[in-house]
DNA sequence: GCCGACAATGTAACCGGTTTCAGGTAACCG
DNA sequence: CGGTTACCTGAAACCGGTTACATTGTCGGC
């Protein structure tokens, strides 16, 4: 493994000289540089990340909180897939790293100090969240310590962390509006978790737009949910037991939509005819699923790279506390409707 | 930030013995252990990474290569996520981390050795690769290396390298005699792509079982497919327009089986009275769609775990090859057969 | 009472970079 | 021709750990 001590003496210059060459190039005559990168591609020669690391207290690794939730098994995220290719491809081009960091299942103590104890030891240079739903302790200590954060769908912000996420509320008003086009009077919701910012802010903007109709919120009309396809179904179930059932129902989450489907077909009813849905997300199985799920699409996509690029500025950026970006939503009509 | 001279200082011993403190406890007496100890959690020390990667070249890192296929920009594995969470709490509760690794989307030259370039550079200890479906030669550049690496339904072996897979033979001879038993005869099969491991091997499961029951495969009764459901709805095609017309199909994927039942359904077939079809992964969609995709379940977790294993088992282990694993798959019975 | 073994700790070199500060050379100016 | 100045390079301290080797003190055996 060659080193820069070794690269240095090839070459007949110091080793300061050698370092020059790979962070400040310009201050080193074009003869000299040259000789030292032929050179340097000759040996294989590569800067230790770890060395550096040290001199620096730099890493260019970012962590990536992304807890697994231990009291929930299936705990998934809706796209997880689609904003890690995406994050991934943002911050290589900024020359970052991600690094998984370990929540819940960690070896050790927890004192809701296991992110920031990685961060520190590791010298990492911010962290992105993907939330776990909940606001985690272990994840506020991250933005306590005055690290560089960028959290998904979490609302915290501060001089050094900011958040990224959908415009719900709007998206919400999206579907309802659809709905009210559809000739629907009666128009119910299932939630997700209330104590989760989307699953709040999609109740708000759910309440905004029928208000904004002219509708009446009719009682039992708002059931909360948990995210998931059992728990859509159950809520589907609770709002068809109902005397004055809804002939539409925006539902907070295409996997609890996929459920109330379920229930609304077990219990007879013909979709879109008799009962009609709206879902959130655009997951894959919207498009998958007869008679095919009406949805608020989100921009799967953006939320990496609007989290990468928050995260750039931060590190590279001025002082200026960071902007919270909210994504545009769209709607996507199918079957359903 | 304290540092380990300040320990050392402030509890009165050399910094060689806090060193050791934390790394062969048993060497120190038990008053000063416990001394240091309790100073160390009061301070908040908290031994560096970065120092100590370099002093030993062990990083207690992985790296994660998993690329997203820049010529295919929708590329997704069937289930990442249930691998991700098994790796990542396996592989933590050995102390280890995971690296994501930069793919083609990297800033830098491209000449191949991308991977062993971020494994040297990191010091990382190993690697886990999740399958691109090719035979990425910056991989195979990796196990060249000598890195420690362990592929996800990729077959490379070597002294330290090794591969987890499912019995994708034995899952489609599943599929196959469970068509048979249904009292199938013209069974046709719609493969992944035949340069993939899970392609090829499904392809030859698939034919023995059929020689086993003592079929025949007809002429334009493998159809070559590429894994999403495009494909799949192509191929599909294809086989319905066959003068002998297959009465079941085995695809190899349950992504491009969706989009055989929607070919099926398109030219006005019923399924699965008119045509049967078993598809493989068990993605969550099969459970979804109507009637219900019956499939050959893969165990997901266990690619992910038994990924972590093999990759400890090489790291703290002998120098005995490692291994591969063939994780077992089962069968699930939906509405399509 | 001396010696060897052993347990506990210290000293200092080392891992591979970065960076401050200073030195040398050449060009430029008055 | 002396004095700035700009440009390029080198010497050496430093980042925060690990570890080979040396040292000290205790104790048991003979």
């Amino acid at each position: 493994m060659a080193t820069i001590r070794e690269l240095a003496r090839r070459s007949g210059v110091s080793v300061a000289t050698v370092s020059r060459v790979f962070n400040t190039p310009e201050v080193v005559s074009q003869h000299t540089r040259q000789r030292i990168l032929d050179l340097a591609a000759e040996i294989g020669y590569l800067p230790n990340g770890s060395a550096r690391t040290l001199a620096t207290k730099k890493s260019n690794m970012v962590g990536l909180v992304w807890d697994t939730d231990h009291r929930r098994p299936g705990w998934r995220h809706p796209f997880l897939q689609e904003i890690l290719v995406a994050l991934k491809t943002a911050l290589s081009a900024h020359g970052l790293n991600l690094l998984m960091l370990a929540g819940h299942d960690a070896a050790g103590p927890d004192d809701g100090q296991r992110y920031v104890r990685a961060v520190r030891q590791h010298n990492l240079d911010g962290a992105v969240i993907i939330d776990n739903g909940t606001r985690d302790p272990a994840v506020l200590a991250l933005v306590e310590a005055q690290v560089p954060c960028v959290a998904l769908d979490l609302r915290v912000d501060g001089p050094t962390s900011t958040y990224i996420t959908s415009d719900n509320a709007g998206g919400a008003a999206l579907a309802v509006r659809h709905l009210v086009e559809r000739g629907h009077r009666r128009i119910a919701t299932i939630t997700g978790p209330l104590r989760t910012w989307p699953g709040a802010e999609r109740l708000v903007g759910f309440r905004a737009a029928l208000a904004g109709a002219g509708l009446q919120l009719a009682d039992g009309h708002v059931v909360e949910g948990d995210f998931y396809l059992d728990g859509g179904h159950a809520a589907m179930d609770r709002l068809l037991a109902l005397d004055d059932r809804p002939t539409a129902v925006f539902v907070a989450g295409d996997e609890m939509a996929v459920g109330a489907m379920r229930a609304a077909q077990a219990a007879g009813l013909r979709i879109p005819d008799d009962i009609a849905i709206v879902g959130f997300d655009d997951i894959e199985v919207a498009a998958l699923i007869p008679p095919g799920l009406s949805t608020v699409a989100q921009n799967k996509p953006g939320f990496g790279t609007a989290a990468a690029e928050a995260l750039v500025a931060m590190l590279h950026g001025g002082d200026d506390p960071p902007k919270p970006t909210v994504l545009p939503t769209t709607l996507v009509v199918r079957g359903t409707t």
